[in-house]
DNA sequence: GGCAACTTCCTCAAAATTTACACAATTGCG
DNA sequence: CGCAATTGTGTAAATTTTGAGGAAGTTGCC
């Protein structure tokens, strides 16, 4: 295993029981006290799984949680005080994959995470990355907001998503989109990823999803 | 009634329980045994509700309720076989209309799946579009009023609203439109949908209801 | 045959998108 | 750091696509 767990939990003693538990089972867990440096790390350090306080020095749970999933299908743990206070949250549809209540058994939260990470990661990249493109519509989306896209932007984002990570040269991408051999320049595709870049931004500015290769080409990835 | 219930089921005498006791309500059910199919089914198909078992091979309820949610608001029932609460949260916050336990009565289901139905048509539009074709008669009406149409429009209107939102290009269109592979220019299907529109427009002038794709095609859409 | 309704096509203008271009910003490398 | 290559961006031109008004061709019917 050895999968990175965040934890965030401004409690020290609570976090190190957590941590120790995690290890135990061979996880790998990272505390973080405060609310302030969460997407940062999230964005750098890709962990498999967060356990999120929901009372947090700096910025709360649920700012995090929303944050995180503009930009992360990471599972996320909700950790709360109170039994009701779930409800609420539930209502807010964060996101979140699960909740658990304080006083907890580090055992609970065992079970819990095992959970998740099972439930989450068969299928997880795959089609997890919060992109769906409805091909019978030309409508595409991320994380549930609609994006308004142009034929050819679509398909753009259509072939770098098939294959997330590959990179694409932009005489790829040209042949790709025109079935004719066409040949136009290599900043027309610069212009096309441009305008997508910004269409992707417009809905979820902290999602960079299009990547740029130096001295290669695109591609779609994550983070 | 007639309407289609999609039934994601693994277990056959459970799922064949309950699709014959949708029929004899007058539903139209149809059952999945796997995770695997449900999303490209659901995208063409369209149901009016879906009875999602928890469990199943290949991809599990949960994230499958997810999936549908980010293209599709059609009403989901999770079916559960395990009572904890948790599950029925989780449930519910993926969006999922209502849930329920097994064991269960049919009867119970039955229930269930009318009242979430009464609770999410009203304002589906799916079948409150106020058109109304007649095969038979070749008749067609918009809210009421008559639309007096000719073979082609009507043929036109009729593939466009099967499958409202869905863009067609102008060469499925001929293809559904003629049978023999004739082969007519792109500006002849234009000149149906324009007199189409003009028809439509003159017995209810705010229907905005034919939309060209720029670069694609046509489709049917409310709004 | 002649009429009326329908279908298909054509042309031109308007609208939307795509492409190009020039220059700015960034990156890789010594 | 400084240079060369590559990538990003604003803007405007070029192209493609669509809409509207017929005209011409078909079909069915009296």
């Amino acid at each position: 295993m050895n999968q990175k767990i965040l934890i965030v939990e401004d409690e020290p003693k609570l976090a190190q029981l957590l941590a120790d538990y995690l290890t135990q089972s061979n996880f790998s867990p990272v505390i973080i006290d405060n609310g302030l440096q969460v997407t940062d790390w999230v964005k750098t350090n890709r962990p498999a799984l967060i356990l999120l306080d929901l009372m947090l020095p700096g910025k709360d749970g649920m700012t995090l949680c929303k944050e995180v999933r503009q930009f992360s299908q990471v599972p996320i743990i909700m950790v709360t005080a109170r039994v009701e206070e779930i409800d609420r949250l539930l209502g807010l549809e964060l996101g979140a994959d699960d909740y658990i209540c304080k006083p907890f058994s580090p055992r609970e939260v065992l079970a819990r995470v095992k959970a998740v990470l099972r439930r989450t990661q068969p299928d997880s990249r795959a089609s997890n990355d919060g992109v769906v493109l409805d091909e019978d519509r030309y409508k595409a989306s991320i994380n549930g907001k609609e994006l308004p896209l142009t034929a050819v932007e679509f398909h753009l984002l259509k072939i770098l998503h098939a294959d997330p990570g590959r990179i694409y040269s932009r005489e790829q991408l040209m042949n790709h989109i025109y079935s004719d051999h066409r040949i136009v320049s290599d900043r027309t595709i610069d212009s096309h990823i441009k305008k997508l870049r910004k269409k992707i931004a417009d809905i979820s500015p902290d999602a960079e999803i299009i990547h740029s290769v130096y001295g290669v080409g695109y591609k779609f990835e994550l983070c």
